[in-house]
RNA sequence: GGGCGAUUAGCUCAGUGGGAGAGCACGUGCCUUACAAGCACGGGGUCAGAGGUUCAACUCCUCUAUCGCCCA
C-alpha cells in the first residue's frame, strides 16, 4: 500500500523541492558552444514592495518557457534581477521617514541613499524569495541589480557614447513636472485623464483703450505668465488687432498681439493668450516669435514672486483668487463647460505642471529609425502581431526623451562641471581636474538618469557590457522577452533602441505581450482599490501550482486576464485529481518491475487508444508552446489528462489490475506509468512542484524531472481506428448511462443491455469488449446480435446505429416512453431538414469541396437511419 | 479627434469558412475499494444588431450600438 494522502498537500511539497533544485546547478547556465542555448532576461520588478499577481503571471510564462526549453536540452538562462525603480523607490522611502518624522533634506543626500540602500536590500531579498517560491528557475547566481556595480558602468559607459556621438544634449525646454515628486518627468511618465473642466473667456484691454481682446483659458492662473497673445493670421475677426498691445489685467504687463499659425479660430474666442513657461505649445509659438519665457511657478507648484500680489498661493487657490479679481473687473466675458486632459505624474497621481526648465535629453529619432527597421524587417517579432502597429506608432511620431531626474535616488549623470571655465566634463569615471582648463574645481551634475535608462540597457548590460565577456557573447541577443503591452514604450522600444546602438544588435530576437491582470469586474489592481490578490495569500490557500496553471489557462495572447479566486480553485482540483490519479497508480504497482517491456500485440483497444491520444496530446502541447498558446497548451493537457486518462482509461484499466491474468496486469502497470510519467514531463514547466514530487516517487523514473527530457513527438504512432472504436463504445456507454439516470435506475441494481448491432464490424466490436461495457455501465449480461428482437417492455437508445435496449419490466413507463422518443424524433428531422436544405441547393453540389459533399451525405444517411428505427419503435409503442 | 480590442450558456471565457464548446454555477442520482477538491447523467445560447461577400458566415468585409484600452 502507498502511503501517500488523500488529498494533495501543496505547501510542504513545494518548500522540498525548492529547496533541494537551489541546491543542485540544474538552473545555472554554462556556457558550451558546442550547444544550442536559450537567453532570456526577466523584466526586473521594482524594489517598491513585494510581487504581485501581475509579476505571477509575467514569470509564470517566462519559466514555462525556460522549464521547458532547459527539457529540450538548451543551454538555458533565465537571468534574474531587481530594478531600483528611481521616483517610486524614493516616494517609499520618503514616506516611510515621514512615520519618523522625519524628511530626505533633514536627512541629507548621502544619509537618505543609505536608507533606501537598506529599504532595497530587505525588499530586493524578499521580491527574489517570493519568485523562488513562485518556482521560478533563474540562474541565480547570475542575479543583478540596476543599480549594482556593472550596471552602473554601462550606465555611465552608455551616456558618454552617446554624449560624445551629439545623442544626448542638455537644454531649456517645457518639460513635465511632478510638484509632489519635484522632478522632471518624460512624456510618458504623464497619464492623461479626462476631467470635465471650464473654459474660461477673459477679455485683456488692449493699450490703445480702444476696446478689448478676448482669450479662453482653461487655467486662468497661469495668465500671470503670458507674454504675448496669438490669433490665426486668417482669421479676419483679428487682422486689426495684430501688431497691437494689450495689457495683461490684475498683471498690468504690456504684451503684444502676435500672428501663428497654430491658433485654431474654431477653438474658444480664437485668441490665445501665450504662457510660454506653462504650455508646450505657447513655448513653442514663444520660440518662433522669440518672446520672453516667465516662470510663475515655484517647484511645488505654488505661485512664486513673478506672480506680484498672488505669490505664495497654490495653483488651486491662485485660480481662485485669479478669477475672483477678475470678476470684480468685469473681465470675465462667459465661461463654458469644457472637457480637458489633464495629466497626472504615473508615480503619484499628481496633476502635472508643464514647467520650463534646464534639463538633459535623448535625441531618440536616429536611434528609432534603426529600431523601426529591425521589426518592420521580422529581425524581432512580436506576439501578438498586433502590438507591433503600436510601436511602430510611437517609434515613428518619437519625441526627444528628457533623462535627468531632480531626485537622489538613482544613477548620477555622468557629467562634471568645471568651477572654472564652466565647461562640462563627461566621462565614465569621475575626472581628476578639468579635461579643458586643468582646474581641479570639479562639481558633478547632481541629477540622476531616468529608471528606463538604465533598464534600456539591462540585456545586455546584465551579461556584462561593456566588457567582452563570454556571456555576452554567447547569450546575446536573447531570445525572448515575455512583458506586459503597458511597457512597450518604456522599457521594450527603449531596449531596442539602446542594443543597436550601442551593441549594432538587437537585444531579443521575440517579444511575447501578455494580458493585464484585472479583477472580475476587470479594474485594473491596485493598493488603493483594495482589489489587489496577493500571490502568496493564493499560493497559501491553492497551491503554487495552481496558481501557476490558472494563469497559464488564462493567458490567451491579445486579452486581459480577469483573475477570480473560483478559477484557481478549479485548478487546484485539477492538481488533486493528479495527485489521487497518481496514487492509484502507485497502489496498483506491488509486482511491478520497471524493467518489464509488454509485447505491443497484447495491447488491448482502450491501450491502443490512450496511447494515440497520448501521441496527439504531445504534439499538441509542443505545438501550442512553440507559438506561445499558453492557455491552449494548459487546456490540452487538463482535458488528457481528466477525461482521457482518469475518466476512460484508468477506469478501464481496473479490468485487467484486479481481474486480469499476470501479464495482462503487467502490461497495465507499465502502460499506466508510462503514460503518467510522460504526462508529468508535459506538464511539469507548468507544475513544476506536484510533477517533480511524483515523479520522484514512480518507479522507472530515473534522476529528476527538472532535467528529463521533454516529451516530442514519438515513434508512438497516432491510431485514428482505435480512437473510432472507442468513441464509438464510449458513446454506448454513455447512452446506457443515461438511461440509467433518467429512468432513475439505483446504481447498484445490475441491468441487461441487448444490442442490436447494424453491421459485422459493429457486432465484432460490442462482443470483443461487452467486457468494457458491462464494467463501465453495471450491467449483469450483455447481449449483442444484427437480428436482436426489442424485448416488449425496455429502455431504448440508438448511437452509431447500434440499438440499445435495456430490458425493464416494471420501470419503463410507456407512455413516458414514447412521448420521449417521439420528441427525439422531431429534433433528428429539423437536423435532417436542415441537411436536405444543403442538397435541394445545386450550387452546394457543384462548388462545394468533394470531402465536405461527402460528410454532409454520410450526415443524411445517419440521420434518415435513426430516424427510421426510431419511427418504428415509436410505432411499436402503440 | 486618431488607433486598437471586445461583445458567444446565469458568470468567467475558449474556438473555427462546412456538425455551437470549457470551467464555474444550476438540476437529478450516487460516500462505486484513486479522488465528495470526487463520480454519473442532464437543463441552458437568434454566437450584440443590420447589411454584404460566399454553395456555405458565429467565423471574412462594411456600418451601427455598447464597453474597455492606448495615443493626441
Amino acid at each position: 500500500m502507498t502511503d501517500l494522502p488523500k488529498a494533495y498537500n501543496p505547501s510542504i511539497v513545494e518548500k522540498k523541492w525548492s529547496s533541494y533544485w537551489l541546491s543542485t546547478d540544474y538552473f545555472q547556465a554554462k556556457i558550451d558552444w558546442g550547444k544550442k542555448r536559450f537567453s532570456i532576461v526577466i523584466p526586473p520588478p521594482n524594489v517598491t514592495g513585494s510581487l504581485h499577481v501581475g509579476h505571477a503571471l509575467n514569470n509564470t510564462l517566462q519559466d514555462i518557457v525556460v522549464r521547458r526549453k532547459r527539457m529540450q536540452g538548451y543551454v538555458t538562462l533565465w537571468l534574474p534581477g531587481t530594478d531600483h525603480a528611481g521616483i517610486a523607490t524614493q516616494n517609499v522611502v520618503e514616506s516611510q521617514l515621514a512615520q519618523e518624522s522625519l524628511t530626505r533634506d533633514s536627512l541629507g543626500r548621502e544619509k537618505f541613499i543609505e536608507r533606501v540602500w537598506q529599504w532595497k536590500e530587505t525588499y530586493g531579498n524578499l521580491i527574489i524569495n517570493q519568485l523562488k517560491t513562485l518556482g521560478c528557475s533563474c540562474d541565480w547566481s547570475r542575479e543583478r541589480f540596476t543599480m549594482d556595480e556593472g550596471c552602473s558602468r554601462a550606465v555611465r559607459e552608455a551616456f558618454v557614447r552617446l554624449y560624445n556621438d551629439g545623442l544626448i544634449y542638455r537644454g531649456n525646454y517645457i518639460i513635465n513636472w511632478c510638484p509632489r515628486c519635484l522632478t522632471a518627468l518624460s512624456d510618458i511618465e504623464v497619464e492623461h485623464e479626462e476631467i470635465e473642466g471650464k473654459l474660461w473667456y477673459v477679455k485683456y484691454p488692449l493699450e490703445d483703450g480702444s476696446s478689448f481682446i478676448v482669450v479662453a483659458t482653461t487655467r486662468p492662473e497661469t495668465m500671470l505668465g503670458d507674454t504675448a497673445v496669438a490669433v490665426n493670421p486668417n482669421d479676419e475677426r483679428y487682422r486689426s488687432y495684430v501688431g497691437k498691445i494689450a495689457i495683461l489685467p490684475l498683471v498690468g504687463r504690456k504684451i503684444p498681439i502676435i500672428e501663428d499659425e497654430y491658433v485654431d479660430p474654431n477653438f474658444g474666442s480664437g485668441a490665445l493668450k501665450i504662457t510660454p513657461a506653462h504650455d508646450l505649445n505657447d513655448f513653442e509659438i514663444s520660440q518662433r516669435h522669440n518672446l520672453p519665457a516667465l516662470n510663475i511657478f515655484t517647484p511645488d507648484a505654488k505661485v512664486n514672486e513673478n506672480g506680484g500680489n498672488y505669490c505664495g498661493l497654490s495653483r488651486e487657490k491662485a485660480r481662485e483668487a485669479v478669477l475672483k479679481d477678475l470678476k470684480a473687473q468685469g473681465l470675465i466675458e462667459k465661461i463654458e463647460n469644457y472637457l480637458l486632459s489633464l495629466g497626472k505624474c504615473y508615480r503619484c497621481d499628481t496633476p502635472i505642471e508643464p514647467y520650463y526648465s534646464l534639463q538633459w535629453f535623448v535625441k531618440t529619432k536616429p536611434l528609432a529609425l534603426e529600431a523601426i527597421k529591425v521589426v518592420r524587417d521580422g529581425r524581432i517579432k512580436f506576439t501578438p502581431k498586433s502590438w507591433e502597429k503600436t510601436y511602430f506608432d510611437w517609434m515613428e511620431n518619437i519625441k526627444d526623451w528628457c533623462i535627468s531626474r531632480q531626485i537622489w535616488w538613482g544613477h548620477q549623470i555622468p557629467v562634471w562641471y568645471c568651477q572654472d571655465c564652466n565647461k562640462e566634463n563627461v566621462e565614465v569615471e569621475k575626472p581628476v581636474s578639468c579635461k579643458f582648463c586643468g582646474s581641479l574645481e570639479l562639481v558633478q551634475e547632481s541629477d540622476v538618469l531616468d529608471t528606463w535608462f538604465s533598464s534600456a540597457l539591462w540585456p545586455f548590460s546584465t551579461l556584462g557590457w561593456p566588457e567582452k565577456t563570454d556571456d555576452l557573447k554567447y547569450f546575446y541577443p536573447t531570445d525572448l522577452l515575455v512583458t506586459s503591452h503597458d511597457i512597450i514604450f518604456f522599457w521594450v522600444a527603449r531596449m531596442v533602441m539602446m542594443g543597436l546602438y550601442l551593441l549594432k544588435e538587437i537585444p531579443f530576437k521575440e517579444v511575447y505581450i501578455h494580458g493585464l491582470i484585472r479583477d472580475i469586474y476587470g479594474r485594473k489592481m491596485s493598493k488603493s482599490r483594495g482589489n489587489v490578490i496577493d500571490p502568496l495569500e493564493i499560493i497559501n490557500t491553492f497551491g503554487t501550482d495552481a496558481l501557476r496553471f490558472t494563469l497559464a489557462a488564462l493567458s490567451v495572447p491579445g486579452r486581459e486576464i480577469y483573475l477570480s479566486e473560483e478559477r484557481i480553485e478549479g485548478y487546484r482540483n485539477f492538481c488533486n485529481k493528479i495527485w489521487n490519479a497518481s496514487r492509484f497508480v502507485l497502489m496498483n504497482l506491488k509486482d511491478f518491475s520497471p524493467q518489464f517491456k509488454p509485447d505491443p500485440s497484447t495491447f488491448t483497444l482502450s491501450d491502443r487508444w490512450i496511447l494515440s491520444r497520448y501521441a496527439k496530446t504531445i504534439k499538441r502541447v509542443n505545438q501550442f508552446l512553440d507559438v506561445y498558446r499558453f492557455s491552449e497548451a494548459a487546456k490540452t493537457l487538463y482535458n488528457f489528462f481528466w477525461d482521457d486518462f482518469c475518466d476512460w482509461y484508468i477506469e478501464l484499466s481496473k479490468l485487467s489490475l484486479y481481474n486480469g491474468e499476470e501479464i495482462e496486469r503487467r502490461k497495465s502497470q507499465f502502460l499506466l506509468t508510462y503514460i503518467l510519467k510522460n504526462f508529468l514531463k508535459l506538464i511539469h514547466p507548468f507544475m513544476p512542484f506536484i510533477s517533480e514530487e511524483i515523479w520522484q516517487k514512480l518507479p522507472g523514473c530515473e534522476g529528476d524531472i527538472v532535467v528529463a527530457l521533454y516529451p516530442e513527438e514519438e515513434i508512438i504512432p497516432m491510431d485514428e481506428k482505435s480512437e473510432e472504436s472507442m468513441e464509438i463504445l464510449k458513446d454506448l456507454v454513455t447512452a446506457v448511462r443515461s438511461i440509467r439516470s433518467q429512468l432513475n435506475i439505483s446504481p447498484l441494481r445490475k441491468i441487461e443491455i441487448l444490442f442490436k448491432a447494424p453491421d459485422k464490424d459493429k457486432e465484432a466490436l460490442l462482443r470483443n469488449y461487452a467486457d468494457y461495457i458491462s464494467f463501465l455501465t453495471g450491467a449483469s449480461k450483455i447481449g449483442v446480435g444484427i437480428d436482436v428482437v426489442k424485448p416488449s417492455q425496455s429502455a431504448i437508445s440508438i448511437e452509431h446505429g447500434v440499438e440499445i435496449f435495456v430490458p425493464l419490466a416494471d420501470l419503463v413507463d410507456i407512455v413516458e416512453e414514447r412521448e420521449r422518443i417521439g420528441k427525439e424524433i422531431f429534433e433528428l428531422k429539423k437536423e435532417l431538414e436542415k441537411v436536405r436544405k444543403k442538397f435541394s441547393n445545386k450550387a452546394f453540389l457543384e462548388k462545394a469541396p468533394t470531402n465536405i459533399i461527402q460528410k454532409e451525405k454520410n450526415k443524411l444517411e445517419k440521420l434518415k437511419e435513426k430516424i427510421e428505427k426510431l419511427e418504428q419503435i415509436h410505432r411499436l409503442l402503440e
